[in-house]
DNA sequence: CGGCATCCAGCGCGATACTG
DNA sequence: CAGTATCGCGCTGGATGCCG
C-alpha cells in the first residue's frame, strides 16, 4: 500500500532531531563529528582513497591508536568505507562514502576557516591577555 | 612608508597555516572550535545577544562550568564579546563579534548536517553492527 | 603493513559549595 | 544572576609490545 509507505516516509521525515536537546541522538553525533581528527581525515580523503599509512603520514602527530579509533567510528557512522586487500603485506584502503562526501565540504570549510583566520584570532588573544595583565 | 606596510602585509598573508602540521597554531585552533559546545553556543547566539542564563537554558545538559569555560575561550579567541551591566542582579550579555559571525554559518551547517543525516547514520550503524554480530 | 591489547598518567568534566 | 573554587572520578589518549 503506497499510501502507507508514503505516510510512513512523511512520518520519518517529520521526526525532528535537535542538537539543543541533551538526549537527542543528533547531539551525540554532533559530538562525534566535532573532532579535529574527523576534520583532518575527511579533508585528507578529499582527493580519493588512501592507504592507512598514507593517512598516517599526511596527518602529522596523530597516534595510531587515535587514527584507527577515529577511522572505526567514522566507518561505523557510514562516513567512509574500509577495504582490505589480502596481499603480503596487507593493504587497507579508506575512501569516503557519499555520506562522507556530503559532510566533507562543511568540515573542509571549518578547517580552512581555522587556517585563514589565525591572524585575527591571535590578535584577539593578544588583546584579551593584554587587558588582563596591563 | 607605505611600501613597507604593504610588503609587510603581503608577507603576513603569505604566512601559511596548515592544520595538517602537528605544531601549527591552526591545528590547536581547529581543535578548539571542533567542539559541540562551540557549535551550540554559536548557533544559539545567531539570533542576537543573549544573557548567560538564556544560553544556559537554551543548551540543555550543559554544566555551568563547561558553559563558562567555553564562553571564556571563545571570548579570548575573539568569537564573541561579553558585556556586564552593573545592576542588581548583575546582567551579562554575550554577542557574536564579526569574527564569530564569519564562523557561524559553517558551524550551523555542521549542526544542521548532524540533525538531517541522523537517519542515514543510524542505518549505517545498524548495518555495521549487524555485520559484526550476524 | 595495519592493526589490537594492555597499562597508566593526566585532565576533562560533573557535582558541590561559596561569593559579589 | 553569574559566576569562582575545590574535589574527585572516569575516560581520553599516549606509549609500548605482540601478531596475522
Amino acid at each position: 500500500m503506497t499510501t502507507r509507505t508514503a505516510s510512513r516516509r512523511r512520518a520519518d521525515e517529520r521526526r525532528e532531531y535537535d542538537a539543543f536537546m541533551a538526549d537527542c541522538p543528533a547531539r551525540k553525533l554532533l559530538d562525534r563529528i566535532s573532532d579535529k581528527w574527523v576534520s583532518l581525515i575527511l579533508t585528507a580523503l578529499a582527493g580519493g582513497p588512501m592507504r592507512y599509512s598514507d593517512i598516517n603520514r599526511r596527518i602529522a602527530g596523530v597516534s595510531q591508536k587515535m587514527l584507527t579509533q577515529t577511522l572505526r567510528t567514522m566507518e561505523r557512522d557510514g562516513l567512509l568505507s574500509r577495504t582490505v586487500t589480502a596481499s603480503v603485506p596487507v593493504r587497507v584502503d579508506y575512501r569516503l562514502t557519499s555520506l562522507g562526501e556530503s559532510l566533507l565540504p562543511l568540515m573542509a570549510a571549518v578547517k580552512a576557516w581555522a587556517e585563514t583566520h589565525m591572524p585575527q584570532v591571535e590578535r584577539a588573544q593578544a588583546a584579551y591577555d593584554e587587558a588582563l595583565a596591563p
